[in-house]
DNA sequence: CTGAAAGCGCTAACAC
DNA sequence: GTGTTAGCGCTTTCAG
């Protein structure tokens, strides 16, 4: 491979006459002081030359990595999913707006074990890392709590201690959904939630569970089934669910990919969407509009989310901020996949 | 922020009494000629401080970012996408084992245009860089063509001008989807292709003309659709399809997305898939098995091919090879969307 | 076996 | 207005 050289500050100061510390001013518009003539020389020489600044160089100086990581968590396969897709969509566009790069890392087991989490600061790989995708037993989230390092997490939060979030309001969620099922006339209501250790799926049972309370039906836990987050998961907790409770009319799932899999676990088992069985999504991912029926779906404005969090990932590197606590709402999109229940 | 004051080299040196060299020697295991007295000190003050080596400090010493850059076309929401998800999966989890980060970057016109691609290098940002989703119009790959830059094309190749590329066998693709398809009795067939400035929509394109040709069946324009690789776009393609030609019995699409689209939009017009119109899918991505019916499509080992992307990148880097050229082989995967046609 | 010193490319006090 | 110089944290000759 033929190396081409690399042209620093130094061959600009030298073709342009000037002097390295007169080349660095032009370049960073720091100082007002320079005449013009000297300031055109340089330009002039840095277009000739094709110059650019070598940023290793100049994140040494300034301790800044411009870079901020965004740290999923390991699944099947990791980014060939919606919702973390939408996530990352978000946060790259926010995050070159303001002209920083993104570095993607998956939090397995042994990245969290040899401490990697940690390094990408004390390495200086970033100025800042965005968590998504987090639950309560990511413990090692503690160690960033208060720790006046640059960390968000997206969409969730952790109960037992603080920690920087941005997150949409899934116990809100949980309750308009439950409203709307109500509206619909459904008495016999199911639950199909992603984990019991990610607290909004928690918050979203709570919220369903209250708004059915207030309407003086059950959730008793036989109507409550875990979906893992996947269609798989859906489409089995969906045919359990039917085998225990016939008479269930409805369901709310924990997120759209589960909804998915239980219309198909439903339809495989002999029943029809919504005619039999009503089924619920959260997420509202584009998905949701594609399958058969249509998703009737609790949008949560994950797109907008991720670039909330990225802004304000920006303002604890800038020190601008010191904390970081942001609760979005969400509201319902109604498309085909619930009705009232069917006569008894 | 409470401000972590940043541990160097040089702190070690202090703790353990040793000079620079000697930590950096006992660091980088660069010289055994350091004795185990030594060695065993230097070690243990880094643990004792919990010393970390600057990599931007490494980098401007060894010109080496530790990076490379995925590169991405820029799409409704970039990496909300299967199959750039899966893609961007397997070179993150082969690019982290032999320790490298990876960048996210979407190729955006603008970014484009202000060469930022070439500023990656430039300005040591990256060590090589991966550009999937790829078309004939990208002409801005030319100026990486032989110019002794470790870049690959992930999954597609350029006709007009030699470029290092990783790529599936499409032809073969289109070739196996058309002879399946055949043997099942069809005669009938349409296409609904991606996107006609694609090199492997087209390679899809000839190997299933091809096929039919062999067998005597002709592919007449009308028969060729547009589905914008979307699932809207498979949808509408395939209601054009039908429209103008009732008699078609079966469809092959560019990728999954548009399969699944077409099948919606089949049924929407009042088909039944596979008894009155076969759909045969192209990619086998996860969502494949979860449709209705399940996809018949023809298997891209995306996954796979990412990963030897990803190996064959690094041999560029490291100026173990000059040039990389390489196609791998897909096969078919049977499920439900295809049968024989109904008889006339 | 170990250390002093130069240099990677850049920025910013501090002179002149 | 412009140049000299030190230093960011690390690696690597080259002496000792």
């Amino acid at each position: 491979m033929a190396k081409r050289k690399t042209i620093s500050i130094k061959d600009v100061a030298r073709e342009s006459g000037a002097s390295l510390t007169t080349v660095s001013l032009v370049l960073n518009d720091r100082d007002h002081r320079i005449s013009p003539a000297t300031r055109e020389r340089v330009l002039k020489a840095v277009d000739r030359l094709g110059y650019r600044p070598n940023r290793l160089a100049q994140g040494l100086q300034s301790q800044k990595s411009g870079l901020i990581a965004i740290l999923v968590p390991q699944l099947r396969h990791a980014f060939a999913d919606a919702y973390f897709g939408e996530l990352i969509s978000a946060i790259h566009d926010h995050a070159s707006e303001v002209g920083y790069k993104i570095l993607l890392e998956v939090a397995r087991p042994e990245f969290i074990k040899s401490n990697q989490h940690q390094e990408l600061f004390d390495r200086h790989f970033v100025d800042g890392i965005l968590c998504c995708g987090v639950t309560n037993k990511d413990v090692y989230l503690k160690e960033f709590a208060g720790a006046g390092r640059a960390v968000v997490v997206v969409n969730n939060y952790l109960p037992s201690f603080k920690l920087n979030h941005v997150c949409c309001d899934y116990k809100a969620a949980g309750r308009m959904a439950g409203e709307y099922l109500l509206d619909l006339g459904h008495r016999r209501m199911g639950l199909i939630h992603g984990a019991q250790e990610v607290q909004t799926s928690l918050d979203l049972q709570h919220g369903f569970e209250e708004a059915l309370r207030d309407a003086g039906v059950k959730l008793p836990a036989s109507l409550v089934e875990d979906g893992l987050y996947t269609e798989e998961g859906g489409e089995a907790a969906a045919k359990r669910m039917m085998k225990r409770n016939p008479g269930v009319t409805a369901i709310l799932a924990g997120n759209d990919k589960m909804a998915i899999g239980a219309i198909t676990g439903l339809k495989d088992a002999g029943f029809r969407v919504p005619e039999d069985v009503s089924v619920v999504g959260c997420d509202d991912m584009h998905q949701a509009g594609y399958c058969d029926p249509p998703l009737t779906t609790v949008h949560t404005p994950i797109y907008e989310l991720g670039k909330r969090a990225c802004e304000r990932l920006m303002d604890l590197i800038k020190g601008r901020v010191d904390i970081v606590e942001e609760i979005h709402p969400v509201n319902m999109t109604i498309r085909k996949s619930a009705s009232p229940p069917k006569p008894a």
